[in-house]
DNA sequence: CCTTGACCTTCCAGTGGCTGGAACCCCCAT
DNA sequence: ATGGGGGTTCCAGCCACTGGAAGGTCAAGG
């Protein structure tokens, strides 16, 4: 398989694929003329890396969840464990957001938006504390 | 005051006070020995821009912001406009993000966690589809 | 006066994870 | 021979900083 056909099937950009061949997340052999020629092992790989990458893995997440998925001596709490981190990071960055999206609606809700310069968004983001 | 001063007081680096200055939110001064002078105005704007950033708000939004901040003719609708796209972006990135850890979660859940291989989250990213 | 140490300066490089584009090669059909 | 749709490499850029090196400046203490 050429890069475009393993692109359409893993639903990766090509230029995506290079870049992880780039960090050695897959190794691809080479035919004659110089394509990639892509095994369809590379393939497995490549649709797990989109999953993950889909599930906000980070790319030395994947690289880790990779290496126990191609490992049948793994044990699933490693597995378990990357995924509970990745998890509290995620309900980190909700939380954030969460925070941000409470303060900025209270914001937007009390500015009246019309012609008038007097506004209690620009009002708060001028005050320095909270 | 000093950069020094100015990162003490608006709770910025002073790097970030730097590479502000460089792409043209704040331009303080400078002294006769080469050192950023900053008036209060300028620590004013900084302490906006902390805070609008600790929103979530792009470096684009807060160069408008700013502006609007510096306004006296604004009309509060520019500024709620720019809000409430951005409380839009933050909403979509809440949802998404949802999204994952509902995933995440069942996988996490399902997986028992011990020492055997088998794991329901590898499977699950091995798997093509959702 | 000299040293120390805290502060300031600039410049360069790196982060994560791609993405766009240029310039070129390869293969097949017309 | 030509055109089009693959493929290749390499370089630059995105965002918003952050770290570090190498050096200049200043005030206090010995």
């Amino acid at each position: 398989m050429n890069i475009g056909d393993v692109a359409r099937a893993s639903g990766l950009p090509a230029k995506t694929i290079r870049y992880y061949e780039e960090i050695g997340l897959v190794t691809p052999r080479r035919g004659a003329n110089g394509y990639r020629s892509f095994r369809d092992s590379d393939l497995h790989k490549l649709t797990f890396l989109g999953r993950a990458r889909a599930l906000g893995f980070s790319i030395e997440d994947c690289r880790t969840l990779l290496a126990l998925y191609e490992d049948d001596h793994r044990e699933s709490a490693q597995v378990k464990q990357v995924a509970e981190d990745h998890l509290a990071r995620i309900d980190d960055k909700i939380a954030q957001l969460q925070g941000m999206r409470a303060t900025l609606a209270r914001l937007v809700e009390a500015c009246s938006g019309d012609h008038r310069p007097d506004c209690p968004i620009i009002e708060d983001l001028g005050q320095p504390g909270r």
